[in-house]
DNA sequence: ACGCCGCTTATTTTT
DNA sequence: TAAGCGGCGT
């Protein structure tokens, strides 16, 4: 039975979720249509008379955003959608304040100010700018915390968490609206805080707990409980059904899935799919190996070719849990001619680019002096920026979203190039081919530092595995070497019971007669 | 401007 | 361990 909402096509389960009248969950894991949901509530909250200016779609991304506007267009719909600061600071600006964001660089130079007040080392700054970028500040900062937190006051200085305080005080807060909310699992106290300050709203909450990594951000996927709990008959849905993950990758992916809300396992019909970790004898042979393997999926040699079922470049990434392992692997393959993209590893920065370009207009550009800024950019991000610009009502608004945007969302997915990424830039992505490199003990679950979190470890091992549409390929060194520290050269217990290929070329190989 | 030495420091980084 | 940075010399 296929449910339709518009001309959007939807399973019983999606269907169910999105057109459930009240407060709503939906937990959707990797490839089961989350965004469809989302699509669909809002085009059924229209089909029930809802007014578009009652229904607000709320992001993380300003790159998600527009692609989620994209998507309404084509679909003949209407609604807001912004990113959670985005809304934040239209509220705060539209009750008439006056909003001079802090850039990194002066945020991190107040900090210094204040440590050298406190007499502790302002070298320290940089570090304590993260602690002190959400509440509740992290332990042995609250001094600091509170003394920054008035200097912006005093000095009519904002960051991202002033916007949220107080976009709180709006009157749109009390209106009836509905409040569709992407990736609830990312929710941390600040943004949790402004949500609960629409209280006649209704919540429809799309995410995956299981995909929740951004615990040093204050994510917190145990958050999201706390803050359903008292919303009147609010229902919880799952989606079960992935359209990405085949078999073998998704029965493996299921040992390392975390539930919290008793979903149900996930499901798929798509057959094959294949999982092999290799083991290596040290960080180059490690990188050898991904070199044999992107080189045989590349189709690199005729007889690779002749078997067939080469992949493009872009099918394929490397993900890593720590930059610091990136090198080593990305010269190898630089050496052996293949295309690589690794974000913010431009030059000079994309995203950057564009801030500074933005900084310097004095209005609203015109057609013509966007295309000449767009001229610098693959044709696929161009309509990207181009729908972002448009979205901006005024100047201030403009410079305001284009500061937003970040090198990985300017990552041209479509340059073909394999991509070398971190866990976390390749959440929410997808490919055919995927490699983990360093799949070890020590690295993941990282525990090279202090305040990790095993469960978010293993987290990251679930959004690594579940990026791959084809297969998953994982590789781990029995030496090496981090940061000073020797590392157990063991297998990570999240891919222990996976298949694994022994360690490189060991016995001889079986007598072969020579053909000459 | 460049290169070398030695010291320091060391995840992840949506807004 | 090793890479990046500051300081110094050329």
């Amino acid at each position: 039975m296929i449910y339709k909402i518009g001309s959007l096509k939807l399973t019983p389960e999606q269907y169910k979720a999105a057109t459930n009248p009240g407060h709503t969950l939906v937990v959707a894991g990797p490839g089961t249509g989350k965004t469809r949901t989302l699509l669909a509530r809002a085009l059924y909250l229209l089909e029930q008379d809802i007014p578009p200016e009652k229904i607000i779609i709320l992001t993380f991304t300003v790159k998600t955003a527009q692609e989620l506007r994209q998507r309404l267009q084509e679909l003949g719909a209407q609604a807001r959608v912004d990113t959670f600061h985005a809304l934040a600071y239209d509220l705060c600006r539209s009750q008439g304040l006056k909003i001079k964001l802090l850039e990194e660089r002066e945020k991190t130079a107040l900090l210094a100010q204040i440590l050298k007040y406190l007499g502790q080392n302002p070298r320290q700054a940089s570090k304590i700018a993260e602690r002190v970028s959400f509440s509740p500040p992290l332990e042995g900062t609250q001094k600091i915390y509170s003394l920054y937190r008035d200097t912006l006051k005093s000095e009519g200085l904002w960051d991202y968490e002033r916007l949220l305080e107080e976009g709180k005080n709006h009157p749109l807060t009390q209106q009836d609206l509905h409040l569709l909310i992407d990736e609830f699992q990312d929710l941390n106290r600040g943004l949790i805080q402004f949500l609960v300050s629409f209280p006649k709203a209704t919540y429809f909450l799309v995410g995956d707990p299981a995909q929740a990594i951004y615990g040093f951000r204050g994510g917190d996927p145990y958050l999201v409980r706390t803050f359903i709990a008292p919303l009147p008959g609010i229902k919880i849905f799952s989606l079960s059904e992935s359209f990405r993950l085949p078999e073998e990758v998704l029965k493996r992916s299921e040992t390392l899935r975390q539930r919290l809300y008793g979903e149900r396992p996930l499901f798929t019909k798509i057959k094959g799919g294949k999982v092999a970790g290799f083991a290596c004898a040290h960080k180059d042979a490690e990188a050898q190996k991904i070199v044999e393997l992107v080189e045989e999926k590349l189709g690199t040699f005729q007889m690779e070719r002749a078997r067939g079922d080469t992949q493009s470049p872009s099918d394929l990434a490397v993900l890593f849990r720590v930059r610091a392992l990136m090198t080593p692997v990305a010269e190898k393959l630089q050496q052996r001619g293949i295309p690589l993209k690794i974000p913010g590893q431009k030059v000079s920065s994309l995203a950057e680019h564009l801030t500074q370009w933005a900084k310097g207009l004095k209005t609203i550009p015109t057609e013509g002096s966007l295309a000449q800024e767009l001229a610098v950019f693959p044709a696929s991000l161009r309509n990207l920026i181009k729908g972002i610009v448009q979205s901006c009502t005024d100047l201030e608004h403009l410079q305001f979203t284009l500061s937003l945007i970040n090198d990985l969302d300017l990552l041209d997915l479509t340059h073909d190039a394999v991509s070398l990424l971190t866990i976390h830039e390749a959440k929410g992505l997808e490919f055919p081919v995927v490699i983990l490199a360093g799949a070890e003990e020590g690295l993941l679950p990282f525990n090279l530092m202090p305040e990790v979190n095993e469960d978010e470890e293993k987290r990251l091992a679930y959004v690594g595995i579940t990026r791959a549409s084809k297969a998953f390929y994982f590789t781990w060194a029995q030496k090496r070497f981090v940061y000073g520290q020797k590392l157990p050269g063991e297998i990570s217990r999240f891919f222990k019971s996976f298949p694994q290929k022994p360690l490189v070329p060991k016995k001889p190989r079986k007598r072969q007669m020579s053909l000459f």
